[in-house]
DNA sequence: GTCTATAGACCGATAGAC
DNA sequence: GTCTATCGGTCTATAGAC
């Protein structure tokens, strides 16, 4: 791996760990083995190499999100995608950077997370929009709201998880999320007779 | 106001807008007009201020919660406090202190925020409970994951917010789950003849 | 309780040799 | 491309007078 290449990975690895405020250029030095003048050679600032580092991470993520499009029943989709093994105590490279002030305040960082966001939006709307065509969910309910409940649901299941130093929470929040998924689906004529 | 409470109060605000990590006690004197040697007098380090600030955000925030266990029907309850006004761009004066690691390697910091969770989830929970009791959710549902689900909706809305710059997605997240939530309604007599 | 002065480390960046 | 040296500024305190 290139010299440029160790400093936006070691970058990425940084951004997901500590935040951007809270990460200096040193770190990423002394973490990646690349000297000082290297550093300022292949980026002319922190804050240069935090928006290469921040979308090899969103590129890193978003990928992932195309199994909701992908073959089988779109509820079924949903449901693994929904359950995809994630380490709540880590968080998500992306949603972190919303935290951090001094991304917000750059539009062209910022924009970088907003598209981010707005791409999964995309693909869980289109999900949820075709579980509801195909029957499987309800017919009053909003795939563009419930896009933006279970995308909460894991952001805000970090946040738990965080809190408690323990996994435990992110799952039970996304266990939730899926009974009450599952109770949005129609009434079938079997289950209306039981 | 006396100085102490100035300097509780600014950090306080501070931790709430940029978090721990990007907080400096010089920033604190500044805002609050309170000198150097004052603030030293009246807490030992930037640590020590930052617990009682915490502490006086999670007095601040989790009162709230009674109405959670007040007068009205649990389902009713429940719905009010999840559309409670919030300010979607500003964030959770609590949760946001999770995305710090910092607070994170803090014991005695994490403990704040951790209890401050813990009963948070505990009010929900037993709302829910009273809920599925009454006959206003179905007895399926687990109230003690639903909390976490819940309580998930909202922290993670407030990234999504955050990302867009626009506080739609945490109305929309919390809309959604208020859908799902009704969804999850036993079927009355009524609705298996209509 | 509040003030000013000082400290040692680190911040983010620049300069210029090789 | 990479190195070392240096810069002005800030960080989080500490010291000691008033």
């Amino acid at each position: 791996m290139g010299t440029r290449e160790r400093l936006v990975q070691t970058m990425s690895d940084l951004l997901w760990e500590r935040g951007y405020a809270d990460t200096s250029p040193r770190e990423v030095r002394e973490r990646s083995g690349v000297g000082q003048g290297s550093q300022y050679h292949h980026f002319a600032s922190k804050r240069d190499l935090a928006l290469a580092a921040l979308r090899h991470n969103v590129d890193d993520v978003l990928p992932a999100a195309d199994s909701l499009s992908g073959p089988g029943s779109p509820l079924a989709r949903i449901e693994a995608y929904l359950l995809r093994p994630r380490d709540a105590l880590r968080g998500c490279k992306v949603g972190r950077m919303t935290q951090d002030p001094q991304v917000r305040e750059d539009p062209e960082l910022l924009a970088v997370v907003s598209s981010a966001f707005t791409a999964m939006h995309t693909q869980w709307a289109h999900a949820l929009t075709e579980a509801v065509t195909a029957g499987e969910l309800r017919s009053d309910i909003d795939p563009e709201q419930v896009a933006h409940t279970l995308m909460a649901v894991l952001q805000g299941g970090y946040v738990l998880a965080m809190a408690q130093g323990d996994p435990a929470p992110f799952e039970q929040a996304r266990q939730g999320a899926l009974s009450l998924l599952r109770a949005a689906a129609p009434q079938t004529p079997e289950s209306l007779t039981k």
